[in-house]
DNA sequence: GTTATATATGTAACCGATTTTATGATCCAT
DNA sequence: ATGGATCATAAAATCGGTTACATATATAAC
């Protein structure tokens, strides 16, 4: 089989018959004679034909590619997301070119240029930020607005946003995440927050804030702390809360990032979760669940998040009409020795 | 900018010349005069015209994209080397067209096939196992060498592989971490191994079998525990390990995976990493060194390992007839409280 | 002043498929 | 027998670029 790749006018005239005759029998479209077919496909297997995905993209004018934009690959929250995508992408038949900004808005517009050009089916889309806060992000928003490509959104939610999108509930994980750590006891607690530029930051905030209220209790401003997602800020943070006089019984962290930094300083601290202090935080951290460190948490299918992500894409590249479609991602709050304890 | 989409014809009949033009100032190839070309350049820029990629790669018989295959992009060591691809192809323009095969060989295939359609550049390959192990594998390995496109291998070094490959060190690497342990003061020691169908795995074995060897001592069959690379058969293997009368001082284990089932089985049988046994294994864990978990480890730079695939390929594209290149990937063995306690 | 060379642009073929249109047969039904 | 479906295939246009070749003018060299 080495040597020069066939095309189709090379089958064709092995045939002997037209190209047209050849496109037929591969696209099962129009008319074609029982005997035509078996001649043309016994000849496209011989000569293990395979017909030039370029061609077929630029007549057909589209193809069977997904664009996905990720701010930050490495993390298990995104890579979880992206497994999820490329399984459904195996099942629908689909490419996926992947396009990883590292929370850079120059690389994000890059990556919709180059998707853009190539007539992608869709885009699948984790934003750095949230658009609307920054002049440079509205432009941003304004133009992905002219957009035709169908865009479903990953685990952000601005305000007339006119897109679909796969979201958690931040509000109510909080909310909720806030009770479970009340009725295990604990009355103080603190924030560590994500970027307040966000709005998932906001709502895990105010979520949280509003579950204490209907608790009884009052957040704070002084145990708020304000982050930014990022492991080394949630460190510098969390030394500065575990060298108060006084400890929270708990203490709620907003992302995965944000959970490593404060065990970072807790273990600075010579600390330990679920003596001196419990810890809840958004996002499972699978190892340590493998340690079995009473480390609770708002469990997140980011799996299921990725899968559903290319669903609605494609349920969207189906029907370009209907209405704009929001799935909420299931969320658990599990509780894992978080009861406060004596030793305080 | 709403409406129909611009192409080169339009641009070519608004500034009065031929597609030909245009194309030559897109290109900057052959002779345009400098009032034409900014013109002709005007144009695009006031229409935002973007230049058809489909069509620019059929009519050029090449793209500017790369396959990347790989096996299981939720496992951080493959995330992590998908993070340094992703930066390299930002800064050489490229596209990556990802498959992740979650060790499937059908999905394996299945990517071939759909890339060499897609006339890729090149693909980066990391294979869900040793090819020459299996039947099928073989049959896959014989028709990839007749493949034409360039080909980067990760992590895996099959006789007589035709191609490119970036590498770790495996026993050397093995032999190092041995070495340490024993300088540490362990005596006993126990491996948890991969999948012995792999060369990695056995040259991981052997590495460390020879490092104990030079220091005198020898590796009992006994303590060694065949399983293949994942966290569950590596947590049965751990929880009989464990149940021994005579626990070793030290367990090397062979990926990450690995490292947590044994992980697992400790906190399952409440023992302490660095109390009651010692801990090395192959690749860092982020959570365990926040954590300050004495756990030593082969430390290696899986984001380098990915930015020098992409690199070997882009120079393999250049020189196809250049002679073969492996690149070896720096490591380095951290210990980490992993002196024998008296303890035991 | 002619010829060679550099500059500037247009024409048309080409990349490899799809798709519209056209053209013959064949098969019925009336 | 004839008009109208149905079936089968071919020819040619098309998708949106690139590029080899042709042509024309300006400039330089002899």
């Amino acid at each position: 089989m080495a040597g020069r790749v066939i095309t189709i006018k090379d089958v064709a005239e092995m045939a002997g018959v037209s190209k047209a005759t050849v496109s037929r029998v591969m696209n099962n479209s129009g008319y074609v004679a029982a005997e035509t077919r078996r001649k043309i496909e016994n000849i496209m297997e011989t000569y293990d034909y395979m017909p030039s995905t370029l061609a077929v993209n630029l007549s057909k004018q589209e193809t069977k590619v997904v664009g996905v934009v990720l701010p930050e690959i490495e993390n298990t929250f995104y890579s979880d997301i992206l497994h999820g995508i490329t399984q459904v992408a195996d099942e629908l038949d689909l490419s996926l070119v992947l396009f990883d900004t590292q929370n850079n808005l120059e690389r994000e517009k890059k990556a919709f240029r180059v998707l853009q050009q190539q007539k992608v089916r869709g885009i699948i889309l984790g934003p750095s930020v949230d658009y609307p806060e920054t002049e440079e992000g509205r432009e941003l928003l304004a133009r992905l607005k002219e957009y035709s490509v169908p865009i479903v959104i990953i685990d952000r939610d601005f305000a007339n946003m006119p897109w679909d999108a796969v979201l958690y509930e931040n509000y109510q994980c909080s909310y909720q995440a806030a009770l479970e750590l009340y009725k295990a006891g604990n009355r103080k607690m603190a924030v560590i927050t994500g970027d307040m530029d966000m709005k998932i930051s906001r709502d895990r905030l105010e979520g949280f804030r509003k579950g204490l209220e209907d608790c009884g209790l009052t957040l704070q401003e002084e145990d708020i702390y304000y982050g930014d997602f990022l492991i080394k800020r949630s460190y510098e943070l969390s030394m500065e809360l575990l060298s108060r006089k006084e400890l929270p019984d708990a203490v709620y962290t907003s992302n995965n990032q944000t959970t490593l930094g404060f065990l970072k300083a807790m273990n600075e601290k010579r600390m330990v979760i679920g003596e001196d202090i419990a810890l809840m935080g958004n996002d499972r951290i699978e190892t340590l669940d493998i340690l079995g460190i009473p480390f609770s948490c708002v469990y997140r299918d980011n799996y299921e998040m990725g899968r559903m992500a290319l669903r609605l894409l494609q349920e969207r590249v189906k029907h370009p009409k209907k209405a704009r479609n929001i799935c909420m991602i299931p969320y658990q709050v599990k509780l894992k020795g978080s009861e406060k304890r004596k030793k305080k």
